[in-house]
DNA sequence: TTTTAGCGATAACAAATGTTATCACTTTAG
DNA sequence: CTAAAGTGATAACATTTGTTATCGCTAAAA
């Protein structure tokens, strides 16, 4: 068993039974990729072909507004999946870029074989459902907070939940993530 | 085949393959109900039991923010469903409320039910996963639309991709889902 | 090493949005 | 039918947030 996938069978592992048969056939068609510091792996009105799973690192996922300025839409983390789900699995253009925030250390699924996971992994659909039911969750989360806090408070939830996101990205970017400008970040932190 | 249950046959329909056996055997466990305006059909934290598919009427989700104060989440259609997914599926008290806005006719169902079409339906687990996505793509759209769109552009996208809305609830809720005051809704009509 | 580009704080000002109050009009409840 | 509650427009004002510009500092590139 390839150490180099421990993480990613644990993440399927908490969500489905997996035989060390089905695991050892399954994973024998991740493709292990290292992406340097800054390299964009998907870029806007490309259809994405890929789902990363990162075992170190960090990417960012952003798109770009009707007044050409990026926004953040999310920092996605070790041990935690990334694509634009809809392009990737629709394969229609994507909205969305995807960007390596640091040396990020990536499994890679292709669409092909997360189609073959559904049809012949015995738990395969229900992968499927569970890990979309979940990003579901956390999307829901997102627009609950979106309408029920306001930036300051997302701020210092930001810092509460996740401390080192201020170590790894420039102060910029999580301004466009809370989704507002760098000057006003700037002046919320300083400012209480 | 009752006839109540063909518009939630025709959509199950559309995600999965369906045999006349297996729907007469599934759909058995539906419940037809009328919810009568204004009525309340979940209230925030309780645990939601129930996943609502909308016959004739419209239903409306909405949740309390810190300052007490009701936002609208989500206007249900027809031919959709309604519920608080999590709070459904996990069992966990929910953050939203349901109110009917219209006199509004449903089938109902059940968490046992859902669970018994994940194991037995054929097809069941792909429905989840299938019915997941789209869900998931929708608030996909709506997290980017909240950070792409200012609220003007958003309440001109409703008037073209829902122009009923505005006949069938009253504008301080349409401001509230557009995550604004009414006055300036109203601001935003008026001045162009 | 020496530039150059990126970053974050700050000030001054502009624009967007919220709050409160009032009014006319409708719909609903008794 | 009548009173009460709900609805939407509007004005005046307050607050939040964005924009532009500047500056010093740091990190990256030549």
């Amino acid at each position: 068993m390839n150490s180099k996938f421990k993480n990613i069978h644990q993440v399927i592992s908490s969500y489905i039974e997996i035989s060390d048969a089905e695991w050892s056939y399954y994973s024998s068609m991740l493709q292990l990729k290292v992406i340097k510091k800054k390299r964009i792996v998907l870029s806007e009105g490309n259809i994405c072909r890929e789902v990363f799973f990162i075992n170190k690192g960090l990417l960012r996922i952003f798109f770009v507004d009707n007044n050409g300025e990026e926004k953040t839409f999310h920092f996605a983390l070790e041990n935690t999946f990334a694509t634009d789900y809809k392009s990737f699995l629709k394969e229609v253009p994507s909205n969305y870029s995807i960007q390596a925030m640091e040396d990020t250390e990536v499994a890679v699924m292709s669409l092909e074989m997360v189609q073959i996971g559904y049809d012949k992994l015995k738990y395969g659909e229900k992968l499927g459902r569970l890990l979309a039911e979940d990003y579901f969750f956390m999307f829901n989360d997102k627009i609950q907070a979106m309408y029920t806090q306001t930036p300051l408070e997302r701020y210092k939830n930001l810092t509460t939940s996740f401390p080192e996101i201020f170590q790894r990205v420039p102060q910029h970017l999580i301004a466009s993530y809370l989704n507002i400008s760098s000057v006003h970040l700037s002046r919320l932190k300083n400012s209480d």
